[in-house]
DNA sequence: TAATTCGCTAGACCGA
DNA sequence: TCGGTCTAGCGAA
């Protein structure tokens, strides 16, 4: 369609491919200056490679007829890579022949192998030609105005138009249904953009709502509205699921287009994982939830619910107000209170709108990096990204890449058992002017120091066998050649460090403060899933004895520094895997900075131990059954007052906010203000407040997740039970959700007195249960390090002694 | 379709 | 009714 030579520049937003007769074609969605375009790459070829015994021929190979089509190969090369022999890389016109020919070449006398035969014709696209979606690109057009070329240009700030929807359903039973409730009305938000869609009359007094006839006509006028504004991203909140999937048949069944992609198209579901996800095409769907599910992986969020409420309250610091939804049927027939049904609509977009805002730099360098889009780059795992990152370096190494493992192999693999790392029993009781020491990016340089990799284990060189590469395991790894896994992380390891170190200088008031802030993230996800990815039994580099000869590197290392340590004097009191806990006693603050140094000349480079801080005092407690101190839990004060609380009930959402604010209190008496006294009060308080049954609903919830369908639970625990009771209710409950309930007076057990929150009325409560089985658990056994025991606790002070 | 092990704790379940 | 065993969940690294 568009004709005449030239070159144009836009932002990538997407890749795919189209069918025609006889050929697929790759296209590329730009945000270009006159609108979304699509531009088609006729010359690139579908293809993978096949290794062979030496006796085949590109003529043999191009006679030969796959499937029921007689799909043929089109053309077949012969190529040189350092890690196979007699390889053939063989193209098709279509990707359909390729899928044909997969299935069947095996069986062709003399193939040996096929590889690369499963990467997705356009991600292959974007791999081979370095092209970073959400970035800007430039691509050359011939006489025909198809595409020839197309470059990745400098990189530079880009700006993208974000709109955010929202559905509110009509829901007369328990749950809506797409085939027979309607949709009630759809939200739009943008920058300086507010729009409800809907079809009661009531509503024309907002001013950000547009009133139409009826559902059909909203949605009309919503798709409409969508192709005018032609945004880049549109961001949902459980869209993949619930808004999109929910519009489509709606739309359907009104007959209505719901052309929204930027080819004008209808988008689909598609499937990603277990999970369906709605994929657009050009346009850009960023589903919040997926996004917020992809910063918790990765351990730059960590919230207790996953609704929008709770999201939004926790990354914007805005509480939503929630709507309630038990009288929808009659605020949507009588209309009374329907204005708050829309704002609350229109919130919701917003909401979802602004979470984007904030985390789509990182997004956006995951998209950078693994040259993948925006829609997968939301939605991937750490050790796909790994996997991507192999490809994208096997492609530049002019390496083949290794298959994936067969379900057998995998299964295999999963049965494994690998030894973890080590953890020292701490010295209990509380302890004074601790220093903390750990080994920076512990796993990553250790890989590379000892070279693991898959192909440098166990090499021929007979030197290599007693070298320094020897790992306690007794496996060995080259000392001649840097093998792949080690050589491209080094690269990341790097980059990581200088983002880092150019994020650690900059101002919050730097224009490219967030920028440099996703940099370094997003290399440090890669670089820490490294080491999962090598022991992951779906791995294509699979090497369960890398996993251990790494991990008995980390035991060996530490272990050696804490010796160290003891022998210069300073007394350890703790360690966990890549860390030791030093108390100084009489040693100074240099002499532990010398330590630290002296430990640095002995560990082989990039090795390095840092020293992470100094503290005034720390406590560790003991196990609650069992003689030993307890270890992952223990509180740190610093000389700036900060604490740090790990692994106590006050971090952990299973447990109620009263007994982790008590928690926090007594240790912070304790940490800070050195006074026993102080905390046993503050616990006393507590008990005082409960009895008298003062103690909001909102204090007393205990959250915790549904992880298996309600069937299939062996035991009824407390949260099983209050979800068992709230599904009769009409809750939806399903894998994943995370229910929060309260301890109620009525019944016998705990788990007959567990209630949803929702459906407790406030005071009612067993005070009973939260003294003995939250307050004082979370509080007995740090007040018992200083000698405090519980009956002192119900006291609010020591008891007197007898003597 | 999916990174791992180590560790702690609660509360149900079950047999004596 | 008691205490041991098992299931379940979550956090540290």
């Amino acid at each position: 369609m568009r004709l005449g030579a030239g070159k144009i520049e836009g932002i990538l937003l997407d890749a795919d491919y189209k069918d025609t007769e006889n050929a697929s074609v790759i296209r590329l969605f730009l945000r270009t200056e006159s609108g979304i375009k699509h531009f088609e790459f006729p010359s690139f070829k579908p293809y993978f490679y096949i290794l062979t015994d030496g006796s085949l021929t590109e003529k043999k190979l191009l006679e030969i007829e796959f499937g029921e089509k007689a799909a043929k190969i089109l053309a077949a090369e012969r190529m040189e890579f350092e890690n196979a022999e007699n390889a053939f890389k063989i193209y098709f016109s279509k990707v359909s022949d390729l899928m044909a020919c997969r299935e069947e070449i095996k069986h062709v006398k003399g193939v040996l192998e096929k590889r690369e035969y499963d990467i997705p014709f356009s991600k292959r696209f974007l791999i081979n030609n370095a092209l970073q979606p959400m970035n800007m690109i430039e691509i050359e057009l011939d006489k025909e105005g198809n595409a020839t070329s197309a470059k990745a240009k400098e990189l530079q700030k880009s700006k993208f138009k974000i709109y955010s929807i929202d559905i509110e359903t009509y829901s007369p039973g328990k749950f809506s249904s797409a085939k027979k409730d309607p949709i009630m009305m759809i939200s739009v938000a943008g920058k300086d953009y507010s729009k409800v869609f809907s079809y009661k009359k009531k509503l024309a007094k907002l001013e950000f709502c547009k009133i139409m006839q009826n559902e059909k006509a909203m949605l009309e006028a919503f798709v409409q509205e969508l192709k005018l504004l032609e945004p880049d991203i549109i961001v949902t909140y459980n869209g993949d699921q619930f808004d999109f999937p929910y519009i489509k048949e709606r739309c359907k069944i009104n007959g209505v287009d719901f052309k929204i992609n930027s080819d004008k198209t209808e988008p689909s579901a598609s499937r990603k994982g277990m999970d369906t996800a709605f994929r657009l095409k050009g346009v850009q769907h960023l589903d919040a939830y997926q996004m917020v599910a992809f910063l918790t992986r990765f351990q730059v969020i960590n919230l207790i619910k996953y609704d929008l409420e709770s999201v939004s309250a926790a990354l914007l610091g805005k509480p939503k107000d929630k709507f309630d939804f038990k009288n929808i049927q009659e605020v949507w027939e009588g209309e009374k209170g329907i204005e708050a049904l829309a704002k609350y609509n229109l919130e919701d977009s917003q909401a979802a709108f602004e979470i984007v805002q904030k985390y789509l730099p990182l997004s956006i360098e995951v998209c950078r990096l693994g040259r993948l889009t925006l829609y997968d780059a939301s939605r991937i795992t750490g050790g796909m990204l790994v996997e991507q990152l192999l490809i994208i370096k096997s492609f530049e190494q002019n390496l083949i890449v290794p298959s994936k493992p067969h379900e057998s192999t995998v299964t295999e693999r999963m049965s494994q058992e690998v030894e973890g790392a080590f953890v020292r029993e701490p010295t209990h009781g509380l302890h004074e002017n601790i220093a903390v020491i750990d080994f920076r990016s512990f796993h990553p340089t250790i890989i590379i120091t000892h070279n693991v990799s898959p192909e440098t284990i166990d090499c021929e060189h007979k030197e290599c066998a007693s070298g320094k590469n020897v790992s306690p395991t007794g496996h060995y790894f080259c000392e001649k050649n840097q093998g792949f896994i080690p050589r491209n992380l080094a690269e990341v390891l790097k980059q990581r460090f200088a983002f880092k170190n150019e994020f650690k200088k900059a101002k919050k008031s730097d224009e490219n403060y967030d920028l440099l802030f996703a940099k370094q993230w997003a290399f440090k996800i890669v670089l820490n899933s490294f080491f999962g990815y090598l022991g992951y039994p779906r791995s294509r580099w699979y090497c369960r004895e890398c996993g251990n000869s790494i991990l008995a590197w980390t035991r060996h290392y530490i272990k050696q520094t804490m010796h160290r340590a003891e022998q210069d004097g300073f007394e350890v009191i703790y360690g966990d895997t890549d860390s030791a806990m030093l108390k100084l006693g009489k040693k100074t603050r240099e002499d532990l900075e010398k330590f630290v140094e002296k430990v640095n000349k002995e560990v082989p480079k990039p090795m390095e131990l840092e020293l992470e801080n100094f503290y005034k005092r720390g406590i560790f407690v003991m196990q609650k059954s069992g003689n030993k101190a307890a270890k992952k839990r223990y509180a740190l004060i610093d000389y700036k007052d900060n604490l740090k609380i790990v692994g106590f009930e006050y971090v952990r959402r299973d447990w109620s906010n009263i007994a982790k604010q008590t928690q926090k209190e007594v240790i912070e008496a304790v940490l800070k203000e050195g006074n026993p006294e102080k905390a046993a009060q503050i616990v006393k308080k507590r008990i005082t407040d409960l009895k008298e049954g003062k103690v909001p609903k909102k204090e007393l919830v205990v959250f915790s997740e549904i992880q298996k369908p309600l069937e299939k639970y062996d035991i009824i625990n407390p949260q099983v039970s209050a979800a068992l009771k709230a599904r009769k209710k009409g809750v939806k409950i399903e894998v994943g959700t995370i229910v929060g309930y309260i301890i109620t007076r009525s019944g016998k057990s705990i788990s007959e007195k567990a209630e949803l929150e929702e459906f407790v009325q406030e005071g009612n409560y067993d005070a009973d249960y939260y003294i003995m089985n939250q307050v004082l658990p979370a509080v007995e056994r740090i007040m018992q390090e200083l000698g405090y025991t519980v009956e002192d606790l119900k006291h609010g002070g020591k008891q007197t002694k007898l003597f």
